[in-house]
DNA sequence: GTTGAGCGT
C-alpha cells in the first residue's frame, strides 16, 4: 500500500493563508471524509503559523478524496497543496 | 498590521 511510509492516513497541507486556523481546515477537510485530527504547524520561535500542516483521516480514501478534491485548489485566497504525508 | 518554500511543539 501507498501511504507514503506512514502507518496513519496524514496528508500534507500546505501553501495556506496565515489566517486559516485548523477549525476553517477541519470543516474543510471533512468534506472529504472522517477527519480524525487536524495539526497546524505553528512556529515555535515566533508564535505564527508556518502556513502549512497536516490533516489524518479515517482510512486512505478518505484521504486519497481529500487530495483529489483539493489539491490545487483555492482556500482563503491561496491555492492549497495536499499531498500524501512522508512522515 | 510584515512574509511564502516547506513534511510535523
Amino acid at each position: 500500500m501507498a501511504q507514503g511510509g506512514n502507518t496513519r492516513f496524514s496528508v500534507y497541507v500546505g501553501n495556506l493563508s496565515y489566517q486559516t486556523s485548523e477549525d476553517d481546515l477541519g470543516n474543510f477537510f471533512s468534506q472529504a471524509g472522517h477527519v480524525t485530527n487536524v495539526r497546524l504547524v505553528i512556529d515555535r520561535e515566533t508564535g505564527r503559523p508556518k502556513g502549512f500542516g497536516f490533516c489524518e483521516f479515517a482510512d486512505e480514501a478518505a484521504a486519497q478524496n481529500a487530495i483529489s478534491m483539493f489539491n490545487g485548489q483555492d482556500f482563503n485566497g491561496r491555492a492549497l497543496r495536499v499531498n500524501m504525508a512522508n512522515r
